[in-house]
DNA sequence: TTGTACGCGTTATCAT
DNA sequence: ATGATAACGCGTACAA
């Protein structure tokens, strides 16, 4: 009978290698992770023994032993949103560089479903998390601070995560600065279509925009303010078209519209268009977001632009960093990257003079 | 002295929660795994004793034991693409649905990170796995047919890997008839801007670009056959532009353009309207994917669309069904989904009489 | 410089 | 109906 080393098909194991190299496990591993002194020769009849067996460590038995799984947990509300692809590439990217995989979870707005999904990561033995929430609070993170486990949060905050670091984007201000803009622009009556106020991005967008009015020494007209749109980009779209045309119906119609996601935007850009309105002499629009076609719409639109690969990378390193110094009980630190705003013809009453639109000509 | 049950701030084991309801290991995985019968009050001391500790089960130490992690691997060339995002979304949903975890990787179109992604995977002893090959081989995927473990190939197929199953897309046909539609438009000559011919799809539109303009007694001018774009959204884009000028400034100019990627037909699209020519009338132009903007381009744009979201769910779902009947021997099945031919203004000559465009109205 | 043996947290095969 | 205990594949004290 033969040892019990070569079940048919089976993956060869550590073991198999070091009885191939006449070695002891110890020693495999030692030339694998480079962790003690192997003499040359050794050295090399072990990779040779490894080369000649395929042999592949195993990540799951490796992770069980030394309780680091080199992977790390990415869970977004929605890939489907047009900034999430850059936010999830720009955050794999630097967690590639630096050998984790990556976990990945799509929660599709599902508050119940971003629990689980944290809580398999949980179970996978991730060993930190980055997320995007969605929802205004996140029971299942308590499972990672109980075991000190990091945790980055991307976007925005979120209530009750107070040991979590957090790369926000400057929703506040961003809007704020559309709002002053548009004023700038000789804007009497802003309406803004927003989103549903769930979590802190939206909020503080939804502020900045007040804020922006007031401090300009104006009154918030609630008939301008529609709240509560769509995620789904198609129906966040319609919503856009909508609510314009009930807006440009209003006894006192609205002369400028920050609409806060780019679907709206659009959707809004059509109702205008429709109404036979002129973009921006009749009615300015900012939108939010720069995607690649913002641009090329007619006329080119203003966005509030966020960083979003700069988030994505800032937050993935922030991890990777705490991860490397053993760096868990330092105090959880909150940065905000700015939005840009950028002002193209949709918003630009001053620039109505016939000119060259630079935006609008690949180089 | 305390039994080693009680390492400070450890997440509890089997081993505690089995000596905590004063049963043995075997029985606590009995009830939670439901693998044989155990006695309802028995069932009920370990559940408690499971809600006390607040007790999870380690995937890795599962997945180590009874060799399946319930987790797949999937990978993409780059997750920036204009499809990309949803191709993941909607094979994930289905991965989550059944309770699989996905492990993603963006090989960013890096032939050597490719393999290593995979092999990563390999490693990580995912179950199957999902790949949208960037190269024309994989030589890893060597290591899951070794394995008997499944793999389907996403959106084209991959020489040599005659045993895994692909769901392709009809990119053959989807150029065919784009051209098809295009001499039926009354266009002569007909421009192509393709991409490089490196893996299946590029060299598939092509093939059936060519095979349109033949059938139609027409011959191939390869001045008017422009391969090779780059791959990022914003240099593609450029391309389309420039390439799109020098087409035009030939001494018999083409009539038609086929763009084979989005971002090149808007730039295609930009440049002949800064040459001031009209759209459909003095060049006809269809571009690749519909991507919710597309139809809010002056003018609308036709495309050959891809059903992205089917073939992520048909993906998905076979995989999960190869696992779950232990189903790894039936042979390799192959699939094409069709494309869809979206005729919109920019391509539309029949429609020239001024007439109400429906698609460009939400609603 | 290298080897032995135990632990990581499960599942699964025997017993009982 | 339940309990002991051997895998699973690896890292790592501790020995030698």
């Amino acid at each position: 009978m033969m040892a019990a080393v070569n079940r048919k098909n089976a993956a060869p194991t550590i073991r198999a290698v070091a009885s191939e190299a006449g070695v002891s496990v110890a020693t495999v591993s030692a030339v694998i992770n480079q962790t003690r002194f192997v003499s040359a020769e050794t050295a090399r009849r072990v990779n040779e023994a490894i080369k000649r067996s395929g042999y592949r460590p195993n990540r799951l038995a490796r992770g069980l032993s030394t309780r680091e799984t080199k992977t790390i947990g990415i869970v977004m509300p929605t890939i489907l949103s047009p900034i999430a692809p850059l936010l999830l590439k720009s955050a794999a990217d630097v967690l590639h560089e630096h050998g984790y995989a990556v976990l990945f979870s799509n929660t599709e707005m599902q508050t119940t479903w971003e629990e689980q999904a944290i809580e398999l990561m949980f179970d996978s033995q991730v060993d930190g998390l980055l997320v995007v929430p969605a929802s205004e609070t996140l029971e299942s993170l308590k499972l990672f601070s109980d075991a000190r486990k990091p945790v980055v949060l991307l976007l925005h905050g979120l209530e009750g995560a107070s040991g979590c670091d957090v790369i926000r984007s400057g929703n506040f201000r961003g809007s704020f600065d559309a709002v002053n803009h548009l004023i700038g622009q000789g804007a009497r009556r802003i309406a803004v279509l927003a989103l549903p106020l769930v979590s802190e991005s939206e909020k503080d967008r939804m502020n900045g925009f007040r804020t922006g009015v007031l401090a300009a020494g104006r009154t918030l007209d609630p008939e301008l303010m529609r709240v509560g749109a769509p995620s789904e980009s198609g129906a966040s779209e319609d919503h856009g078209y909508r609510e314009t045309l009930r807006l440009m119906d209003l006894d006192d119609p609205p002369d400028a519209i920050f609409a806060m996601n780019q679907y709206m935007a659009i959707g809004s850009l059509s109702a205008l268009k429709e109404l036979g309105l002129r973009i921006p002499t009749d009615v300015a629009l900012v939108g939010y977001d720069d995607l690649i076609w913002t641009k090329n719409l007619e006329p080119p639109m203003s966005v509030v632009a966020q960083q979003v690969e700069l988030i994505g990378r800032m937050g993935a390193t922030r991890l990777v960093h705490r991860l490397a110094e053993n760096n868990h009980h330092s105090p959880a630190e909150s940065v905000t990257v700015d939005t840009q705003l950028i002002i193209r013809a949709s918003s630009n009453r001053d620039a109505l003079t016939p000119s060259i639109d630079m935006e609008n000509t690949p180089k």
